[in-house]
DNA sequence: TCAAAAGTGTTTCCAATACACCCATGA
DNA sequence: TCATGGGTGTATTGGAAACACTTTTGA
C-alpha cells in the first residue's frame, strides 16, 4: 500500500507550486450503453470512495482548458463534447473533508507532508464541467489518487465523496433542461444506430416511455438522420434501418436550440 | 484625487488576508424603467470607466453569500433575485488587465502598495451573478473603487474593463435562454401594472414586438395574474386593468417552467 | 366626433398525441 | 405460422398566429 502513496504524493507536490489556489474543477463525464446512462468514475486508493474526475488549474491554463486536460486523462479521448454547467462554492465542501471517510483518509495519510497537507486540506472552489461520450470509444484511465476508473450505470450510483453525489445530480438536471442544445445522439450512440437505440436513449434520459411512431417523425422530419441500408438484424422481425447523423445540419439545429418536445 | 485614493486603499490592504485568493463575483444586475432594460454599473475613481459591480469572497463566506453581499451594498436590496450563471477563467481575463486602461491605472496606482498590488495584480477566475432589480426600490451606492453607480441602458453600454462586457452578454444571453425560469415580471415591475407594461417589457427582453391579443389571452391563461380595479389613465384611450402577481402561482409556475413561447 | 388603446372574438393552420394497419423476419 | 418489432397512415385535439370587431376615453 505504501509504494501506492508514494507515488501518490509526488506529482503533486511537485505541482503545487505552479497551481492556483483553491480553485479545481469536477467532470460528469456522461456515456451510454446497454440502454443505461452512466457516469465515469474513479475508486480512490484505501478509503476505496467513489469520486468524480477532477483536478486543479495550472497558473498557466484556461479553466476550460483544465478540465479538458482531466477528460483527455480519463478517457483517452480529445474531441468530446465539454461545457461548463455550474461553480460550487459553498463552505460545506471543506468543512465537510473533515467528516468524510474518503476525504478524511486522503487527509489522515498527508499529515506528513506539510505542503501537500496544506494543500488538499484547502478549502476549495470547484467548477463543474459536463461531457458527453461515447463508452465504445473510450480508455478508462485512474489517476495518481485511485485504483480503477470505471463507468457506473447512473440508477446504482455508490456514494461519493464530498459533494460529489450534488454534483453529479446538478449535472443530470443540467441534461435534462438542456436537452435540445446538447448533442445528445451525436456525442453517446456509435457511427451507425437504429432509431429504437435512439429513442431508448432519449427514453432513458427522460425517465419515460415515448411514442414509437411520433418519435419517428418528428426525429426525421429534423432532416439531421441520414437512412442507411438495412441492418441484418438476426432477430426474428423486420430489420430496421440504420442511420447515422448528418454533422452539419445537427450542429446547425443546436445553435438555435433543436425544435423537439419529447 | 489623493485622499480618495487614501480611502481605496485601506480598506482593501486589511481585507487581503480574509479573502480567498484567486476568486472573485461579479453581478450583472438588472433592472426596467422607461420601457428600457438597464444593468447597475459603476464607474471607476481617476480611470472614469466603467465596471459591474463586484467583489471577492471571503474565506468563510459561501461563493453564493458573497454575491449576495456585493447586490445588497450597492443596491440597498436584500431580497433580490440571484442566481449564479456563469464562471470565467480565461488566461486573458488576466493578462488583459496590462492593457485595459481602467484596470492600468488602479494597478499603477497601487505599486507603492506591495500587498494589494500583488493582490490586485493576480490572475482571478470570476463567477458571474444574474440579478433582477425592480429600479424604483434601489439606491444605487458607489463602493470604495468608484465614484458613481448608475443603471445604464443595455442599448448604450459604455466600454466596461476587463471582459465585462463579454460578462454582460452572457448574463443577456442567459436571460433569453432562461426567459420561462425566471422571475422577470415579479422581479422588474412594479406592484401594480398594465398589460401592456408587461408585454412591453418581454418585447425589450426578446428584441421584437408581440401580437397584443394573443399575449394577453395567453398570460392570463396562466392564472398568476389578478386583475385589480381600473386605472385613472389621463390618456385620450380606454383606461386598462392593472393587474399584480399571484405570487404563490409565479413561484409555481417557475418549478416546471412556465410554458409559454412568445 | 375622432384617434388611440383596450378588451374580446374568430378563423386558419400546424404540431402533438393516440392508435390502427400492414410488412418483414427468424424461430 | 406466429410472435415481434418496423414502417407508415389517420383522426382528434389544442395551441399559436393573424386579424377583425367593438368599447372606452380625453382631446
Amino acid at each position: 500500500m505504501s509504494d501506492n502513496f508514494e507515488k501518490l504524493i509526488s506529482p503533486l507536490e511537485k505541482e503545487i507550486d505552479d497551481l492556483l489556489p483553491s480553485i479545481s474543477v469536477d467532470c460528469v463525464i456522461l456515456g451510454y450503453k446497454n440502454q443505461q446512462l452512466k457516469v465515469l468514475l474513479l475508486q480512490w486508493k484505501h478509503s476505496g470512495k467513489w469520486a468524480l474526475p477532477g483536478g486543479f488549474v495550472r497558473r498557466n491554463e484556461n479553466l476550460d482548458d483544465a478540465a479538458q486536460r482531466v477528460l483527455e486523462q480519463r478517457t483517452g479521448l480529445s474531441k468530446i463534447f465539454l461545457k461548463q454547467f455550474h461553480t460550487f462554492g459553498s463552505l460545506e465542501r471543506s468543512t465537510i473533508k473533515q467528516i468524510d471517510a474518503g476525504y478524511k483518509a486522503l487527509i489522515d495519510f498527508h499529515k506528513q507532508n506539510k505542503k501537500v497537507y496544506e494543500w488538499i486540506n484547502n478549502r476549495f472552489i470547484s467548477t463543474g464541467y459536463f461531457a458527453l461520450a461515447d463508452i465504445r470509444k473510450t480508455h478508462p484511465i485512474p489517476d495518481a489518487f485511485s485504483q480503477k476508473c470505471e463507468w457506473k450505470p447512473i440508477t446504482a450510483m455508490p456514494d461519493l465523496i464530498l459533494d460529489h453525489n450534488t454534483i453529479t445530480e446538478k449535472a443530470l438536471d443540467y441534461l435534462g433542461v438542456q436537452l435540445n442544445y446538447l448533442p445528445i445522439g451525436l456525442s453517446l450512440l456509435p457511427q451507425k444506430f437504429t432509431m429504437q437505440d435512439l429513442q431508448k436513449l432519449y427514453e432513458a434520459i427522460l425517465g419515460r416511455s415515448l411514442d414509437r411512431s411520433n418519435f419517428q417523425r418528428k426525429m426525421l422530419k429534423l432532416g439531421m438522420l441520414v437512412r442507411k441500408e438495412k441492418l441484418m438484424t438476426g432477430a426474428a422481425n423486420k430489420a430496421p434501418y440504420l442511420y447515422s447523423f448528418n454533422r452539419a445540419v445537427y450542429k446547425k439545429l443546436l445553435q438555435e436550440g433543436i425544435g423537439f418536445s419529447y
